[in-house]
RNA sequence: GCUCUCGUAGCUCAGUCGGUAGAGCGCAUCCAUGGUAAGGAUGAGGUCAUCGGUUCAAUCCCGUUCGAGAGCUCCA
């Protein structure tokens, strides 16, 4: 819950003899100084909480003025000021009644909501120069310890975060034991903006979104297509050589299909409206179970048969609110690299397990090596199936993790209703994490779709089910891939793997006679024959982030040897055709490149 | 959805304190045939997102709708 004073998170007690004070110290202390700077300007704001973040610090404010850039600039220098002028923060604790009565007297209405709320038997107040707050601390000893600060945005946040409250003009800023410290934080937010997959998207024309077709709905142009198609084809082979069969399922299906799955009931929000086909209402799809459930159904199984693994590419369409969608991250059609493991329950962990490794694998291909487990057990509250198969579900999903030797973290009560689930969250090149790949128990479905298999008995029994997705979704990993590589990837993935260059435009036969060649095996090529310069080619090719340029004139047509220009590299190197060939070949067959260091 | 900010050529962006607009890249044509990050010239392209209001006059001011961005909330 982060709506709290933000003091309140921050456990670390300063060591006033260490010179690094935790940085969380810092940080709230700034959002302070952030809070008094805002009221040296406007003394009616009334404040909200301040607490330190991941990456900084916030502090929300209720005041009618909306805060300009510029006014955050004169908000920052006036941070800045204080700082210098060494205030000391000093605390002392209030009963209840008296807490209540100087908040009042301070005219700051949200505090006395805290402090109502709060219920303890003291409170905490810190005190710097002429600014007061209700806070638990700890803080610096005075604010000549802040080092570095920068004020980042300003932006709307609902008090105690429900929409139900009032809206309050939220700053966000960060704080850094040093300033080089806070240049390296600037820089990687600065890099992080150069190669977002939005403006890299267009850049390199790999896909948009158009406002005539609607927002969250993505067109894939040729040169995206081309990395999909790749990601998908080694994705299918790898679902085929795992021993899944693959599936293609409807977009849409009749209302009594999602009244069964529950969809209705408890996703109905996130649904589109129905459609009336012949006096039927249909829904398009949000989620690919239910149809692999009637797959499953469309026979009678025997327990020889378990487990079975259904796979689909499978596009669902849901609805976001406008507000949350961006680029591929968050959208409102895309396609989920589903599958649907039903087994027996003496097949539970060793599938778990087998899951759990191919999903590294397919990473690993993608270039991603920093894994990061979080398995979440049972809730408390309305959680369907028994005890036992929880204890057993999880233990094989606890199981899983260690033998892949991964490092985990559980999450106790954070499962959904109808089971437990390992979600993994990878790295990317410039720290930030993201989380695609999720394996989940599921012990309603085959209730609600009454699976079974026949035992050895001759009985019917339910099977177990576990879904999965490895990627997410296409649109969301191809995002998060094109921000891994800061749109330079890697040759088995690049949609145009060699781009052909002549020296004058007479040469275009023999680049044309090349380009069949790689094409021959399989190497995806471009020609450029334009009356441009050699030097505005490169350019053009260097920015289109060509993993090859091959440069052909009057030298190579006469040696017969080949000028090879990789991307990242400001040399040319003479190799013949079959050594193109096989380096790029070697690379194809490879696979798993990382991104070249920021 | 909510708050704030924004919407000018295919792209990136100037500009007009109210008198219907400009650059660079890209595109087209021509000249140039040049060896490793931009050769030169000419030209085409815009109801200044939408609808309405104020005004002699709106791209600019006010309001509406649509869309985008940063957040909140939610989530793959």
């Amino acid at each position: 819950m982060n709506f709290y004073l933000g003091s309140l998170s921050v456990s670390t007690k300063p060591d006033m003899s260490d010179k690094r004070l935790p940085i969380d110290v810092i940080r709230h202390s700034a959002s302070h100084v952030l809070a008094q700077a805002v009221i040296s300007f406007f003394p009616e704001a009334k404040l909200g909480i301040g607490p330190a973040i991941e990456n900084g610090f916030y502090y929300d404010f209720d005041l009618d003025t909306p805060i300009t850039d510029e006014m955050l600039e004169k908000i920052e220098i006036k941070m800045n000021e204080i700082i210098k002028e060494k205030q000391s923060f000093k605390h002392f604790d209030l009963p209840k009644d008296k807490a209540i009565e100087l908040m009042n007297q301070k005219n700051q209405p949200y505090k006395v909501e805290l402090i109502n709320d709060l219920n303890l038997s003291s409170y905490s107040f810190y005190e710097n120069g002429p600014f007061l707050d209700l806070c638990k601390g700890p803080h610096c000893e005075n604010t000549i310890r802040i080092p570095a600060i920068k004020l980042l945005t300003v932006s709307g946040a609902y008090w105690r975060g429900s929409e139900k409250n009032k809206m309050l003009q939220r700053i966000y800023g960060t704080a850094f034991h040093d300033k080089k410290a806070l240049k390296q934080f600037i820089f990687q937010q600065e890099e992080a903006k150069k190669r977002d997959h939005r403006n890299l998207g267009k850049q390199l024309q790999l896909f948009s979104i158009n406002d005539d077709i609607g927002s969250g709905l993505i067109l894939w142009h040729p040169k995206g297509s081309r990395v999909r198609h790749i990601i998908e084809s080694y994705w299918r082979d790898a679902h085929f050589d795992a021993n899944y069969e693959l599936l293609y399922s409807p977009h849409l299906g009749k209302e009594d299909l999602w009244k069964t799955s529950g969809h209705l009931d408890c996703y109905q929000e996130n649904m589109y409206t129905n459609i009336n086909i012949d006096n039927q209402d249909y829904y398009i799809k949000p989620m690919n179970c239910p149809f692999h459930l009637m797959v499953y159904k469309s026979h009678q199984h025997s327990y020889r048969d378990l487990p079975v693994r259904y796979a689909e590419l499978g596009t669902v369409y849901r609805y976001e609110r406008s507000g949350v969608l961006h680029g591929l991250m968050r959208v409102r059609g895309f396609t989920q690299d589903d599958a649907h493991i039903i087994c027996r329950k003496d097949q539970v962990e060793s599938e778990i397990t087998d899951v759990l490794n191919f999903c590294v694998q397919i990473l690993k291909t993608f270039g991603f090596h920093d894994f990061k487990t979080f398995i979440s057990t049972r809730p408390e509250e309305k959680a369907i199936g028994d005890q036992q198969d929880w204890d057993m579900a999880q233990s094989a999903l606890e199981n899983a993790v260690k033998s892949a030797d991964m490092d985990y973290e559980i999450d106790h009560g954070g499962g959904a209703f109808y089971g437990p689930k390992i979600d993994i969250k990878i790295k990317d090149a410039i720290g930030r994490e993201w989380q695609c790949s999720t394996i989940q128990f599921d012990f309603n479905l085959p209730e609600k779709f009454d699976m079974s298999y026949i035992n050895s008995e001759g009985n019917k029994e339910r099977p177990y089910m576990i879904h999965r997705a490895l990627l997410g979704s296409i649109e969301r990993f191809f995002g998060i891939l094109i921000e891994h590589y800061n749109g330079k990837f890697p040759t088995w993935l690049a949609p145009v793997q060699v781009q052909i260059l002549s020296i004058v435009d007479k040469f275009s036969p023999q680049c044309e006679e090349l380009q069949k060649a790689l094409k021959a095996h399989n190497i995806r090529t471009n020609i450029d024959t334009s009356s441009d310069k050699i030097g505005a080619k490169i350019r053009r090719y260097i920015k289109e982030k060509v993993p090859y340029m091959i440069i052909i004139g009057e030298n190579e047509i006469k040696t017969g040897v080949l000028s090879v220009r990789k991307l990242g590299s400001n040399d040319t190197i003479q190799m013949t055709e079959s050594e193109l060939i096989c380096q790029i070949q070697n690379e194809v067959t490879h696979k798993g490149q990382l991104p070249t260091k920021v």
